[in-house]
DNA sequence: CCATTTAACGCAACTTCATTGCATTAAAGA
DNA sequence: TCTTTAATGCAATGAAGTTGCGTTAAATGG
């Protein structure tokens, strides 16, 4: 019992969404799930150089992962988008950014911080960023 | 002995920069300083309209006053980039954006929360963004 | 107060990331 | 296998931000 649930492979998320599974949603999502780090638009189309998969699907795979809920969509430093896949670590946790190589890295948290928000405002979602340096750059 | 530091005046904060105290420069920052929220570049484009000041302009000061440690910038949700004065609030402080109207407004914490980085991995500066939905939006 | 120097500015062109429209292709069910 | 239509590919478009360069005006010295 100390064993979490099975991790659903790419493959089976994508079925269970009930849209079509297609080559470039597997190869997407499959990438996403193999990296440590969130991955660029740029990061994703390099990957499937030799699968010549359209730069607008990218996009539209990525964006649509995130809306069915299989990928986090973060905003970058640099105005670029990052996609992290969902399922690997659902727990709370941070992004690390290396200021060296550019790099984002998913940190686990412990703890969420006290917040002491205005009257009226109500929060759904924290997002953690850190900046700093990653252990490869870091001499 | 109640009272804080008595905050500078834009003018003075630029001139203790010891870069020319310009009519752009002294206009961004008044107006970073008087809101209640982030700007994004935009905002400040609208709000100085009527004194034919330059997109790049803009852009400009909002880097340099960056650069001088006047004002804060951080990546939005929707690839735009918000501004925000420093020294009103120096304290850590974490960003709400509201998913209704997009504004960002400024928030103080308490804690910073605690991270289990990584070996090798050197935090520098955290950023804390929380999404939701602002008291003008909350019906 | 005026002249000089050069940091900022204004304008135009450009780059990058991302989105939209529409014809074509291929995934899923009959 | 055939049909339906969700996804895809391609081309054009949009939005945010950057760069180069000639011009202007803020600060300094006379």
């Amino acid at each position: 019992m100390s064993k979490p649930v099975e991790p659903a492979s790419p493959t089976e998320s994508l079925r269970a969404t009930g849209a079509r599974v297609t080559g470039a949603r597997v190869a997407i999502l499959s990438l996403l799930t193999q990296a440590n780090r969130a991955l660029s638009h740029r990061d994703v189309e390099q990957a499937l150089a030799n699968e010549h998969v359209d730069r607008v699907t990218v996009y539209r795979v990525l964006d649509w992962l995130t809306s069915e809920g299989l990928a986090h969509k973060i905003a970058d430093d640099e105005r670029v988008f990052r996609f992290s896949a969902v399922g690997k670590h659902d727990d709370p946790h941070a992004h690390f950014k290396c200021r060296t190589c550019g790099d984002v890295f998913c940190v686990p948290t412990g703890s969420t911080p006290k917040l002491n928000l205005p009257a009226g405002f109500k929060s759904e979602e924290i997002e953690l960023n850190i900046k700093g340096t990653c252990a490869r750059c870091a001499v």
